[in-house]
DNA sequence: ATGAAAGCGCTAACAG
DNA sequence: CTGTTAGCGCTTTCAT
């Protein structure tokens, strides 16, 4: 375990480059109007002595920390039982990376921790936040409103907009706040779009093992299959939809209660993949083939999954690296909104939620 | 997406509380020396006004930041084939958050990034780094260790020092850098249980499939192996080993070559639960039953992956979570030695490595 | 185009 | 015990 050292500072590369410590700091943030033959004396000077601004001196007088946090409430842990989260940060990382900002993590075990995240937030430690509300009651999202600052959200919150997609409206709660920004996938789109193959497959009894309901990734899912099975006849049977919760462990529990109460079901559509893979299991167990008696379609797309299920399972894709990467921009692009950059007020980020499109993969299963 | 306010200061709690700044500032940071009355006051004047100290200033003249970097190198994009990243950052952010630290994320997508990481390292933005090293020829390790911060690494550098499980010496780099702690799980002696169960079961023709043997936890995990198999009549028959890579498919392409060169394997210890995963599949493809015919242990005992193997995966669990709190711990440690904490110095992070326990948990497949 | 000087908000001696 | 004072390293007017 090193001790570090002490570094060098502007004084010092001034001093070097025999200039002011005003001139050094030009050249450092983008060089506008420093001569050439000095601009580069000082560009030696700052390599030579291996020169690193110091980034708590220049934020305190800046106030920009080029630093963004992602807050991830992770309640039941249920968040690493799928590398959805790992690839959502990566596509955070990398477009935070592109842009010099650097990401702050906070993960929150449970209630006592959101009034540290809050805190910490309200502290003006960082210029931005991506939030990730995987529940419908969770407090955090007030509380990161009121500590005003600038967020967009993973997935649609409870209380933001309506997903975008057209379809029976759902209730949606107070008013639905105007200023939250959002990016999600089109759930309810991508389910449609699974039972209607489903449909098109010749399917009559088409079920559907909801995701845990108090995450609108799942109500949105859900509102998805009752948009095209309403239309079909004796399709609105309420016996088709049992809820679960993203498990396999759900989905095997959910399988057999389907089984049990409808033994003549041909097809399932589960809300994401591990809660297929339980339901396969069950089928398998009870001896029924798959597609050839019942057919199944998963949500996601998270390959190890999809890809090695036996059979290897057909799936609504998300590209979940995009959503990050798609959040990060958003968050950034709003940061230096009319400040920054010329004209990027021009295209500030849309109020409201930015849906990502779904993508059928047809593997096996369906 | 909210514009952040300007926030009280110091300066401000001070004058409503009728004292001066430096009282102020003894009262949050910890209020020794302040008598009763006054704290009192200055305390309802920092409710009142919702101060939250600026951590910029207070960085510019403490010269700490309460921050640690977590850098994870990820090439392969394996980091997200299965939830270890993530238990193990569960476990840091946990640390972390208990001492008021905050976790910037690092992640590196290849050699571009290694310099930016360096950078930032340098840059004295963090009190220290937490450091994932995968590959045995990443030139990160010497790169982070001349940006002269604070580190402790998850699992063995390959510069480091060896296993401390006793065994055969590995040669080893040049004369294994000192100064370096590192936490790790005892791949070597958890991969000797798990042979050691086998052999206690009768098997004789006990196979290995390894890891990426360009990672340390491969290299030891077979080290172990042959460990045990090196006393066995027949047991150092190379043919009984077959390098993979910790995937699935890697997994399967193995068991096969595996049941190609030899048709009387009775036993196969999979680097991790992942190949076992694919040693699985292959095995029953062939008509093989598990554990009858073959029988199979993976490593990590990955949760979702080992219990919903069919059939259930015996595996040497590891505590990936508690390595990640205790990187973080002794990091922390390291940072305050002998300077806050009084007496602190006689419990510094030892020199080399910390060796977790493994445990062989018996399910169904051995 | 370059330099001088004034802080950003805070902590840490040092006085009293 | 409390207040005064002097910077931490940087950006940013404001002169020149």
């Amino acid at each position: 375990m090193t001790e570090a050292v002490s570094r060098p500072t502007l004084e010092a590369v001034a001093a070097r480059a025999g200039v002011s410590r005003a001139t050094v700091s030009r050249v450092v943030n983008g060089g506008d109007g420093v001569r050439e033959p000095l601009a580069e004396r000082v560009r030696r000077a700052v390599a030579e002595l291996g020169y690193v601004p110091n980034q708590a001196a220049r934020s305190l007088v800046t106030r920009r920390h080029d630093a963004v946090a992602v807050v991830i409430a992770e309640p039941e842990t249920r968040v690493f039982a799928d590398p959805f989260f790992a690839l959502q940060l990566r596509g955070i990382s990398k477009e935070l990376t592109a842009h010099d900002n650097q990401l702050v993590l906070l993960l929150t075990e449970g209630r006592d921790d959101h009034a540290r995240v809050a805190r910490y937030l309200a502290g003006g430690h960082v210029d931005g936040a991506l939030v990730f509300s995987l529940h419908l009651d969770d407090p955090l999202p007030g509380l990161i409103h009121d500590a005003g600052v600038p967020t967009v959200f993973g997935g649609r919150p409870d209380w933001g907009g309506d997903t975008r997609a057209p379809g029976p409206e759902r209730p949606g709660r107070a008013g639905g706040n105007p200023g939250v920004v959002y990016v999600d996938c089109d759930n309810r789109g991508g389910a449609r779009t699974a039972v209607r193959h489903l449909v098109d497959l010749g399917r009559r009894r088409v079920a559907h093992i909801t995701g845990a309901l108090d995450q609108t990734s799942a109500v949105d899912r859900l509102d998805g299959y009752r948009d095209v099975m309403a239309d079909l006849p004796g399709g609105s049977d309420p016996r088709l939809v049992v809820e679960s919760d993203f498990t396999p462990g759900g989905g095997e529990g959910a399988m057999r209660t389907l089984l049990d109460r409808c033994p003549d079901v041909d097809a399932v559509f589960a809300a994401n993949d591990l809660t297929a893979l339980g339901a396969l299991r069950v089928l398998r167990a009870s001896g029924r083939r798959v597609p050839e008696d019942v057919a199944v379609i998963g949500f996601d797309d998270m390959l190890p999954v999809a890809m090695e299920a036996d059979p290897p399972l057909t799936t609504v894709r998300q590209d979940i690296e995009e959503m990050g990467r798609l959040m990060a921009r958003l968050l950034l692009r709003g940061l230096s909104g009319g400040r920054d950059r010329a004209g990027a007020t021009a295209d500030t980020p849309p109020d409201g939620g930015v849906i990502l499109p779904t993508t059928l993969v047809r593997r096996a299963s369906a």
